[in-house]
DNA sequence: CAGTGGTCTAGACCACGGA
DNA sequence: CCGTGGTCTAGACCACTGG
């Protein structure tokens, strides 16, 4: 027999809801009183619960406000910083979305039977209008409906935030294993580079809740004038 | 007028002990009830205050035993896995310890005042018994009295452990900067690989209790067979 | 077995935010 | 002003560790 304490019971409750939708990224919950009501748990047991949520980033609490959604701004996952320490926010231009069959690797980050489908998206993303970063990024054709037959004009800048909007899909975690590597061909042509210029290469898997892999994405940077900080800076 | 909370005056108490080597590593901390009554603070409190220094990384706590000083392993801060997710012990050989006139970077990195002496390592680090690192380590000659007179042959492989052991210096966080690179001339040699092979540079400033920052690394790394991992692999 | 940390309760008072 | 979360207390019972 397992013995879960409640508050990881009430955890489990709260998390299903959040990948349910049931509250919207910003909308504050109830209460802690309301809560503990109706878990018919005391206030500490409840604020237990909490305080784990908030300190995985899915929640952000406010005295006198109130405990609310976190709503990810742009930033809190881009790690990229520049020499300075500045942080700048990529522009994107979409290349192409593309649907195929997974392959191996997709099939093993993304968690997906095989012969499954993914949508693939081609980008190059911009740093103070300079092209720095070539990427491809791959999505489970299920998950994401219409999404190959969308524009790669109409994809925003960050997909974050599309992903939990127009899908439904909020991306609470990641995970992210770095190398170096060096520009091919094409990349040089992106990058505006030569061959063989060193390259930073971030390869991806970005989690919902409860651990569920969502999306796989490799990010070739230069990093003449950028780092990838860790952990990332404060300011 | 600064309003502080019990908790955090009580971390800072514990911190300043833990600084001055008041307790060992591995060594455990005087139970809850002892610690409220010391401070006189309900035990509720003190657990406050540990609880915030188990998740810095500072405390483990044990059921039925006590809570004790974390004992870094070698691990703990080593972030390069191998290929298939296994980690690795890295090899060590030391190429010369120097003292010298702490550089601009290095005065700003350890934030030392102009005209101090920095001790600078320079080595080869190897996985699976190949080389695959080079490395410079800089710290201030100032909190290492004698090192710099050290035989390269007895710096130990890993020296966190040895800043603490032997300087009373512990290591208790760091901050990372990455970026893409190529290998120069005597890295080249160093490593048995061609001049411009991209090498993924990690510059590190290590920090002890407080923030205060003890030694600056710039690890040079082949990543043919290895990546750096954020966050750490769970295993 | 005694002592440790882990969970949970029920209450108090405070600091902050918004109406 | 009221309701929110933030701090703090005093106590209960449990689960684990060690002798």
């Amino acid at each position: 027999m397992e013995k879960i304490p409640l508050y990881e019971q009430i955890k489990e409750a709260l998390l299903g809801r959040l990948a349910s939708d049931h509250w919207r990224p910003g909308e504050l919950l109830p209460s802690e009183p309301k809560l503990a009501e109706e878990f018919d748990v005391s206030q500490g047991t409840i604020r237990r619960a909490l305080d784990d949520l908030v300190s995985q980033g899915l929640l952000v609490r406010h005295q006198g406000r109130g405990t609310a959604v976190t709503e990810h701004t742009p930033f809190g996952f881009f790690h990229l910083f520049r020499g300075d320490g500045a942080r700048e926010l990529p522009q994107s231009k979409t290349l192409r979305i593309s649907s195929n069959q997974a392959s191996r690797t997709e099939r093993d980050s993304l968690e997906l039977a095989s012969g499954k489908q993914v949508i693939r998206i081609l980008r190059v993303r911009y740093l103070n209008l300079e092209p720095k970063i070539f990427e491809t990024i791959s999505v489970s054709s299920d998950l994401f409906p219409g999404l190959v037959k969308m524009s790669a004009r109409d994809l925003p800048n960050t997909v974050y935030r599309f992903y939990e909007q127009e899908f439904g899909v909020p991306i609470v975690g990641k995970r992210e294993r770095l190398r170096a590597a060096t520009a091919t061909k094409s990349e040089a042509r992106y990058l505006h580079v030569e061959v063989g210029t060193p390259l930073l290469e971030i390869e991806c898997v970005a989690y919902s809740h409860r651990t569920q892999p969502i999306e796989w994405r490799i990010s070739r940077c230069l990093t003449d004038e950028h780092y990838y900080c860790n952990p990332p800076e404060s300011a």
